[in-house]
DNA sequence: TGCATTCATTGTAATATTGCAATTAAACAA
DNA sequence: TTGTTTAATTGCAATATTACAATGAATGCA
């Protein structure tokens, strides 16, 4: 179907695959890098940066951003894009809390 | 294309975007939550836990174990799963680094 | 106004993913 | 051996994702 049956799973579960889902093409873990180390840049620069087209770039920006993890300002003809720090911590720590089940877990089995 | 380029990528990010793509459906989350909680399992226990055809669920348990965060062994009739933990802490210090980089990260710019 | 720059949007092609019915394979039990 | 149970595999339909050319929208500049 392609399409996942989000309907019997619990929020926290489709949560974590949402975010999880944004982390899963590098070009968007490109894009978050790149942000992290300079801070803030136009989008033509992460466009010259990683090697995709212009729309392609454009189209992985608008994922981020739609999850909340980067912001977008106007400045003249481009746009200035940068980390949302607080969703990106609000991700991490449910990201965290995934991660560390086995912090309680025993030992392998088989 | 639906196909990543991933050649233009670092093997860093690519890795990273595989591990996160296995998060990137809720299915794959509820497996390795429940396996987790009970520690192993059987097959069909994931199938009744879930509610997803056992069909969706082998597949499901095919890429996890492919990228080595769960195994399997043959009991009679049955295949018991569990959580690759040597190989998990691995996902996670991967994982942790990409997600910890906003320590070092000054503010938001728009 | 007219033109250039920058980015978003649209449309489309190629490929990937998801889900399941049907089937197969393997192990056990009678 | 025959039947049962369990899980993997196959085949297929529906949908999603990725990538980019072409185009459009907005701003700034001459």
């Amino acid at each position: 179907m392609g399409l996942a049956k989000t309907e019997i799973f619990s929020d926290e579960q489709n949560e974590i695959a949402v975010f999880a889902k944004a982390f899963g093409h590098p070009a968007r873990v490109a894009i978050l890098q790149h942000l992290f180390k300079v801070n803030a840049c136009v989008c033509g620069d992460l466009v010259d940066e990683i090697g995709l087209a212009q729309p392609t770039i454009s189209q992985h920006l608008k994922e981020l951003k739609y999850l909340g993890l980067i912001k977008g300002s106007v400045e003249g003809t481009s746009v200035c894009y940068c980390v949302d720090s607080e969703n990106w911590a609000k991700m991490k720590a449910i990201m965290k809390t995934f991660f560390d089940q086995d912090i309680s877990f025993q030992e392998d089995c088989c």
